[in-house]
DNA sequence: TCTTGTTAGATTGTCGACAATCTGCTTGTC
DNA sequence: GACAAGCAGATTGTCGACAATCTAACAAGA
């Protein structure tokens, strides 16, 4: 008999279905930051009815894309500065880590899914999808994470993965024009093959501040945009 | 007129109470792991209908001390001794990460807040009340991620913090015996009094250890007894 | 004009009932 | 006896309606 390891069947609840569908909305920027979520009309639109709605935003609460204050409603999270600062500080110490647990950990099929990885990244570049851009190149990097055998570490960086990736599209979608043409990952996915850990970690500092400086930049307008009011 | 800050009032939903209640029970270790959670049951001893109770599940879900099947049922997680390893060792990151953000930052109001926290510590040890005991140790550790001043890295520590307090619960619970008499955490809250801020961090990580060896030895006794069905 | 009370409309929170799904048992067949 | 089919019973998922609360507009009074 062929030894095939079968996944998880497919979520089919409804409540699943929402929450997939909300997340990629939001993460995408499709609703803005503050914005808040009517839920007659959401569960209209979607044709479902409110009780599997208001569960699925629960989740997103918890998950931190989301924020609810009871008799008035729910709201998309709002992005400040020392938001995205905060994330990105923490950011920089997970990944540390992730690099030190992962280390010994590569092998042939580690290198093989950075590769493809790698090329997702490119393919979406080269197709100028700048949604999907955000998400391999969020994917890439979450490889070390996968690797590192943690599940902790794993979620909390998923977790984190959320608001940076609404960051990103946020930002995209506010300058409003083509993605970084080339390849900016080909150093930190040669470092991760290399023999050099400390070298890698130190460049996954550095590559990161390269955006962190334009995001924060975006955020910065976002918040002196909101003191106007 | 007075200066008075009012904090924010009190959360009056049932959803909110629901919660405050069920993560209080599986904290303390009321709950069994693996045991599974009867909507319905718990519905009618609390006098709540299941909405409410379900979205209160949710949030448990996705903050991690509960994990749910669809159409089998919601469950307290299991604790192997992996589950324990990853935390600590996470944990162990943070705490380093957490002490170098606050250092800075420390001043009298901090200093005072320290004492209060280990004063509160020292009171449930003389009381043997375990729970409580559990409670304030992981107050006082707590409090250089709220001087951190680092959202994402508090929110961090909060999500695991509910899973060692739970570990604890459950370790003391089965060996049943009164807690470590003494103080243990004297150095620590020397040394964050101090000036040596490596010294300090690096107390953090033995410290830690110490504890650690004798849940990880719990969560393997747990391990095995599974194993044994 | 400013404050305070009132009221109508909209929205969120909660409820009880029904539908979909799972589990374990029974039954029938070989 | 082994095994598959089918049938309750229990439990989770979803629905539509009602109750509680908030918001904003308006009126009354100082």
């Amino acid at each position: 008999m062929a030894k095939l390891d079968f996944g998880p069947i497919a979520d089919t609840t409804r409540r699943a279905e929402i929450v997939a569908l909300l997340r990629r909305a939001i993460l995408a920027g499709q609703l803005e930051p503050g914005q808040k979520l009517n839920e007659l009309r959401i569960s209209e639109q979607m044709r479902v009815s409110r009780a599997p709605l208001r569960e699925a935003m629960r989740e997103l609460v918890q998950e931190g894309i989301l924020t609810s204050i009871p008799y008035a409603g729910t709201f998309v999270i709002d992005v400040t500065a020392k938001d995205i600062i905060d994330a990105y500080s923490l950011n920089k110490v997970l990944d540390e880590f992730a690099i030190e647990l992962t280390w010994p950990q590569r092998d042939q099929r580690f290198f093989d899914e950075l590769d493809r990885r790698h090329e997702a990244v490119k393919q979406a570049t080269r197709a100028k999808d700048t949604t999907r851009q955000i998400e391999t190149a969020l994917q890439l990097h979450g490889l070390i994470y996968e690797w590192a055998d943690n599940s902790v570490l794993l979620e909390t960086w998923q977790r984190l993965t959320s608001r940076l990736q609404m960051y990103f599209a946020l930002h995209q979608r506010a300058r409003n024009e083509p993605v970084p043409a080339e390849d900016v990952h080909e150093t930190y996915v040669a470092l991760l093959k290399g023999a050099d850990m400390r070298a890698a970690q130190r460049h996954a500092r550095e590559h990161i501040d390269v955006d962190f400086e334009e995001l924060l930049a975006y955020a910065r307008g976002l918040e002196k945009r909101a003191s106007k009011n």
